[in-house]
DNA sequence: TGGCTTTACG
DNA sequence: CGTA
DNA sequence: GCCA
């Protein structure tokens, strides 16, 4: 059962093993975890601690007492931890060579505020590497995979409350022309809409991709406020309402795009009477989209698609006799609205 | 600090 | 620059 | 704004 050979941790260095150096503090024996920190700032760290009289281990051994870690958590270090030792963490008893219950595992913060003291200061919670992320009860901590393209954005979500506030947002970041600000409000939206259940708490959140400090802090205040104060002052700003407005009334104009919506609304073009109006030199589909705005406007219905589907399969029949016409396409996006689409196959 | 989904076509 |  |  137990291997023959097994990776050991030295426990014969005992007091020599931080060489000349004296500690001024003798219950506290440090280990830097150089694992993400890097060598370069773990080398950094410990002389800053040495320099302070702290002992500050290079190698792991059964004296230390004090493991410190950056960028990991509990898991993490305590995976890394078992197979320093062996394994031998996982089986209990006397024998365990590092003595897991006894070393801290904690955060850089702890170090840090230690070198700030210039003395090790009394271990708090939030000191700690957490090892359990608050088991089964409270609130389970959601993950999503890493790839955008592997996650569902369903139109009817968990969270509607949340994208609804970061849409608004997002929009007003495209209507001030800030495109990127516009597609990061939009991503921070999407992955919410990914989400198996309701978010309860931002905690939830933490480590998610495309939710940043912004993101977090509204979604934070929606949860806890059921408003943020930025989107409420967003969505009753008239800059805001006003340039929303045009822009769906410009931008429905067959043709009409966000670039010349935009470039209309500086003319002070804000509705397609303006337009009328104005003489505005148009291009063929602005002209059609102009003189059909309503109707284009409007949803196609499925009797209509049925309807032309009919038209289409009768020209298309008057070539080519016996063909197989079947309509397809977007049927579930909304409700009564079709996207039309014909495919034809050989025959 | 640059880039933000991608392609085809009018 | 517009549509999809 | 978020990320590499």
């Amino acid at each position: 059962m137990v291997p023959l050979k097994r990776r050991k941790v030295n426990c014969s260095v005992t007091s020599d093993s931080s060489g000349d150096r004296t500690s001024k503090f003798p219950g506290v024996v440090i280990y830097l975890l150089e694992r993400k920190m890097g060598a370069s700032r773990r080398a950094f760290l410990t002389r800053l601690g040495r320099g302070k009289g702290f002992n500050i281990e290079y190698s792991l051994s059964c004296s230390i007492t004090h493991i410190v870690s950056e960028n990991n958590s509990g898991e993490e270090v305590r995976t890394w931890l078992d197979l320093q030792t062996g394994g031998q963490g996982r089986e209990g008893g006397e024998g365990r060579t590092a003595r897991p219950g006894s070393v801290h595992l904690l955060d850089i913060v702890w170090y840090t505020e230690s070198m700030h003291a210039g003395i090790p200061v009394i271990i708090l919670d939030r000191h700690r590497l957490q090892e359990r992320e608050k088991p089964g009860l409270e609130l389970a901590v959601v993950s999503v995979p890493s790839y955008a393209c592997q996650r569902h954005t369903p139109l009817l979500h968990h969270n509607i409350t949340l994208t609804d506030a970061l849409s608004i947002l997002a929009e007003n970041a495209e209507l001030g022309e800030n495109e990127g600000r516009g597609v990061a409000f939009r991503r921070a939206a999407a992955l919410l809409k990914s989400l198996p259940q309701e978010v309860r708490g931002a905690e939830q959140l933490r480590g998610l991709p495309c939710l940043g400090e912004h993101s977090l802090r509204v979604i934070k205040e929606v949860l806890e406020d059921g408003v943020s104060h930025e989107v409420e002052t967003t969505t009753h700003s008239e800059q805001f309402k006003a340039m929303k407005c045009v822009f769906q009334a410009l931008t429905g104009i067959f043709g009409v795009g966000a670039k010349t919506a935009d470039r209309w609304f500086k003319e002070g073009i804000h509705t397609p009477s303006d337009l009328q109006r104005s003489g505005h030199t148009l291009n063929r589909a602005q002209r059609a989209g102009l003189q059909y705005y309503d109707e284009l406007n409007l949803p196609v219905t499925k009797s209509e698609a049925v309807a032309i589907g009919q038209i289409v399969e009768r020209a298309v029949h008057a070539v080519l006799p016996g063909a197989e016409i079947t309509l397809i396409g977007g049927f579930r996006r909304y409700a009564e609205q079709f996207s039309l689409l014909y495919a034809f196959r050989d025959i």
